[in-house]
DNA sequence: TCCTATACATAATACTATTAGGTATTTAAA
DNA sequence: TTTAAATACCTAATAGTATTATGTATAGGA
């Protein structure tokens, strides 16, 4: 019964693209909410580079959220020309790396993206779960 | 010293302003999130009208977040057209009021988006709060 | 050899939300 | 009593972000 499915799903560029629909379920969600991601990062990590961004971010969710390159490059762009992130060329492996580090006010403004994620979240969780059960 | 700023904020029209520069603070992160508070609401309350949500929104984020109409009412036609809400006018007051309820698809979907939210907002806490501290 | 991974980038398109209007009734305040 | 605010709906122009689909180029594994 399944087998003709089963073969279908093992070739590769539909497998490819079953993970695609997977992983880009939920990506609604996430607009908004690529420059605080991008700056709690390089907060933590005190510099970093566009791929490595996007490596990082998959691992920390599992595979669950993929920063697409058509979004990540622009967003670092747009904030290094607002004054938030410095840039710094690096020739590695004969290859070019372009690390981002934030810069002072690039620094004070992550505190505030910070906050107002919480704050988001906060919300979030009040509309959706509006009585906690407590647990004591 | 304070006495002129104290007097130009107490004008209607600028105090109201500054009610709504705090409320805007964080709206980006709020992009991508309305359908999902939308049917939530629904799911919850039976049947609710376009105004009542943005009132109920509000109160539940204590003034933090201030759903536009802008955003609201093309999103609840989306909603129709998609065949997750129905909707049933209703005279009241001499007022119209729309009132939207889910359909059956839109309760199954709405325990899917509910699930997506979760799963997005254990990734955001992933990223924001790599370490979190165990409390016992 | 060819595909994947690494590493950057941009252009066309789609989608969502903001801003800024518009209509109309009821109620509270000045 | 006149005016403003609240209630209740709507849409068009614009802005902004992300997706999709490309492009370039090097390194390494099947």
């Amino acid at each position: 019964m399944y087998r003709n499915l089963m073969y279908i799903c093992f070739r590769k560029e539909i497998a490819l693209q079953l993970v695609m629909i997977k992983n880009m379920k939920n990506s609604q969600l996430y607009k908004g909410s690529l420059n605080t991601i991008i700056m709690k990062l390089l907060e933590e990590n005190g510099k970093m580079y566009g791929y490595e961004i996007t490596q990082k971010v998959k691992a920390i969710t599992s595979g669950e959220l993929n920063i697409t390159e058509g979004a990540l490059y622009p967003a670092l762009h747009k904030l290094e020309a607002e004054g938030i992130l410095d840039v710094e060329m690096e020739k590695v492996d004969n290859r070019m790396r372009k690390y981002y580090k934030l810069t002072e006010k690039g620094t004070t403004e992550t505190v505030n993206r910070l906050s107002e994620l919480e704050d988001f979240i906060r919300n979030m969780q009040s509309l959706v779960n509006p009585s906690p059960k407590l647990e004591f």
